[in-house]
DNA sequence: TTGGTTTTATTAACACTGTTAATTATATTA
DNA sequence: TAATATAATTAACAGTGTTAATAAAACCAA
């Protein structure tokens, strides 16, 4: 049978990669190595190249993974509220602060420095398009409403992605605001300059 | 004699800032090892901790040296033009055009992961103000003239800084926009909505 | 079931990384 | 000049990713 070996294959590949989920979103993304993560899934650090061209690529499978996490943490964080202005602001905060929580996770989506960014093109695009992805719903009936149009829309999208990204940057990297609770003002403060259109 | 000590040692590690500085703007915050910045500047890599408590510390020494170096780039590009909303936003692009040119800066200042916060503090906030600091006569200019208040001054600075920086981080580090002329599009775009208070 | 072939997993090795201890070389001073 | 203090070097350790050679397992025909 062809299928049994892409079945188990696959269950390999899966091995590898609950174990980089683990480390990840427990020790974080330094003690992410072909070693540590071979240890954990019980087997050698060689072997995982029989199944990954590479480390990177290895990580870079987690990536759909954590979204599907972090936006059923959304969807729960922002159920029963109406699509519209207020629902986008607290589903960045939702957002936010599921990366605050497992910063390793921001670290692999944003700060990793990819070298052949060509075969992760698409990796990085659903990187980037995640946050719009999550209010598409609220943009979409803010246009039918025509609170925005359009233009208008793309251009918040871009201003929310940076901005957030931006915060999220300094708050994981810099730790600035020095508080959750500062950092908590800040955000409200940027979103709601945002949304003064 | 005390002094000559004292002159002595400022050289030693002068000449390893030196070569740590040439690698970062040439070959890029990768390329920066214990090992390579020893061997540019003609000593042992082991050398390097006579003068230095770890490799981060030597790093961040040189954050001074390029903050002078942009701010001259930033001013030459900026001369005869007055204070103002337009001013600001042609010293954001200055500095923009500085990191792109230098992608490894923009790395050792925004993406490096810093350990031992409480000692780079100092560096740190260094880094992230100095765009206010750049823009610093602007800012008073439209207090002054009554075109913003002190406290709409701060929440602007806040997200100028986190704009720019997650605009610098998209493109250099995900490649997106992928010209350099959609890049600018979108600063110019963005720079427009932040103004539009 | 046995024997040979193919596939999969492991160890060994290489070239790196930062860092420290022991050693050698250089200055300084009595 | 000889003893001491200082500075620079090499050797070593514990990591990193990756590849080639080897060992183990699975498969399949006789």
């Amino acid at each position: 049978m062809m299928k049994n070996k892409e079945i188990q294959e696959e269950r390999m590949r899966n091995y590898f990669i609950q174990a980089t989920k683990e480390i990840l979103k427990g020790e974080g993304l330094k003690c992410v190595s072909v070693r540590n993560i071979a240890e954990r899934a019980g087997y050698s650090y060689a072997t995982l190249y029989n199944y990954f061209g590479d480390s990177k690529e290895l990580i870079y499978e987690c990536v759909k993974d954590f979204q599907d996490e972090c936006e059923e943490s959304v969807k729960f964080d922002t159920a029963n509220i109406s699509p519209g202005e207020k629902r986008i602001k607290l589903i960045c905060k939702s957002y936010v602060k599921y990366f605050v929580q497992y910063t390793g996770i921001f670290e692999l989506f944003f700060l990793e420095k990819i070298y052949d960014l060509a075969s992760k093109q698409p990796t990085v695009k659903l990187i980037r398009t995640f946050i719009d992805r999550l209010c598409e719903e609220d943009w979409k009936y803010l246009i039918s409403k025509k609170v925005i149009t359009k233009k208008q829309a793309e251009h918040l999208k871009d201003q929310l992605r940076l901005t957030i990204t931006g915060i999220l940057l300094f708050y994981i990297n810099q730790r600035y605001p020095q508080t959750y609770d500062d950092f908590n003002k800040l955000l409200d403060e940027q979103l709601k300059l945002i949304f003064k259109f």
